[in-house]
DNA sequence: AAGCTTCATTGACCTAGATCAAAGCGCCCC
DNA sequence: GGGGCGCTTTGATCTAGGTCAATGAAGCTT
């Protein structure tokens, strides 16, 4: 694919695009295209509630408490769907990563339209729980993991969003500073420096440059990023064990 | 209200119940009724996603990275709508705090029908991103929030949740222990009963037994707990935005 | 209402990661 | 392809919060 149409993306799934299937009009009207370049952020309403489409690019979703303290809640890349809230507690905002071409709706509206289009609900009721649950996988990681578990955990979420496997192997090219990578793991940029410094004596990864990055083994590094190892004996799964004991485990 | 049919609470606010408007008959096939007492985990199929209504009672949702570490990813009270995934880098739960009932889906089937009832959809469209928010505010104070800041966020969260408001001061009854207010913040029993002190000795809070818990400046904690200081308060209550008023209720 | 179990608080210490500081290097530009 | 800037790495302390341990309330149960 060299040139993408304006809103096509809406419909892409991950086996490819889905020919002639476009944004409904109404949606349309309310779309505005947003071209950032590396660096730029999205001039959106903090007023209201937004929905991004990435429909190319990398960008990052910013929340701010102050002007010192600023967290990356999530990235996000060419196919995504960003939900951009209003300023809350903290105030988002979305910031292009590399050149990105972006198109935002407000939110309202465009659930008003989406609700009425049966394809276009099921898409966003597919999509919304991912989001979700990634960003609650974050919260755990956030919450509870070392320094060590956070960043091997953040190599193999991009290793699978934007990572290119061979054979054993996968290589990485990280559209983020070393700095975007602490602010989305609430480290230091020199914790995460000396954590790659890790990962790279036990072998696990290779770095050149400042951004590529070969990862050499996925397992371990699920391992080593405190995540659930699905291979085990189903019995071993704790929610099984939770489930089937209801009732007699505070007993124990 | 003394007795609640099954499936009202769907399409249940703040005020009270909507007699008569109850949920499709395809999705009531799909539902199954989980009714479970304090401490009890509900017995879901972890092999694929669910979507569980929460009837009445509260619930916490916890990742399970392994026996010895869980974090709780989220609390949810009577009305709430909760997407619980499918073990995945975690694996995941539902656990009442107190006797409760659920109403539980299976995701991709609830999805199917959802998405061809506008009036569902969009309750759920509107729905999903808030989660969503929650999840990412809660996010930024883990990743970055000291455990005064982290434990004033959470008594907020609830105060708004789950607090009787009464003039200028705040009562709140938590359902859940000490640990479980830990386990949700990424902090130790330890460092949320010294942070409960910090608190006290401001005279932020007032604490009696257990689980009373007294908020006197909500302003002030707003504060302590680094969040955006708004001119205005932003947030109805969620709960309210759900049944008659589609598409209209937020213009308030 | 006494006693017991569980939960919460308080105290003393100890690590992981932040902070402060100084090189080192990659990358871009001319 | 050399120079310079800004990112990254590495090193030396410092500290918030974790860990370990003991005491004190709450609220069951009988």
């Amino acid at each position: 694919m060299t040139h993408r149409a304006p809103f096509d993306f809406f419909t892409r799934s991950a086996s490819g695009i889905e020919p002639g299937s476009r944004i409904g009009s109404q949606l349309e009207s309310l779309a505005s295209r947003i071209d950032l370049s590396k660096g730029e952020t999205a001039p959106l309403d903090s007023k209201s509630d937004r929905i991004v489409f990435v429909a190319r690019g990398a960008t990052k979703l910013v929340a701010h408490a102050s002007a010192q303290r600023q967290q990356i809640v999530a990235f996000h890349f060419g196919g995504d769907i960003v939900s951009v809230p209003a300023d809350g507690l903290f105030a988002y905002s979305v910031t292009a990563l590399r050149h990105s071409e972006l198109l935002a709706f407000p939110a309202r509206q465009f659930f008003d339209q989406a609700a009425g289009d049966a394809r276009i609900a099921r898409s966003l009721l597919e999509r919304l729980p991912i989001a979700l649950q990634r960003c609650r996988d974050r919260a755990v990681a956030l919450g509870q993991g070392s320094a060590t578990e956070r960043l091997a955990g953040f190599l193999l979420a991009m290793s699978e969003r934007i990572g290119r496997a061979d054979a054993d192997r996968c290589e990485l090219d990280l559209p983020m500073s070393r700095k975007e990578i602490g602010e989305s793991l609430g480290l230091t940029i020199e914790t995460v420096s000396r954590q790659f410094g890790v990962l790279r004596e036990i072998g696990l990864v290779e770095t050149q440059g400042r951004s590529k990055v070969t990862i050499f083994d996925r397992q371990l590094l699920s391992r080593k990023a405190g995540h659930l190892q699905q291979t085990q004996k189903p019995s071993e799964n704790p929610a099984n064990l939770i489930s089937i004991n209801v009732g007699l485990e505070r007993s124990a």
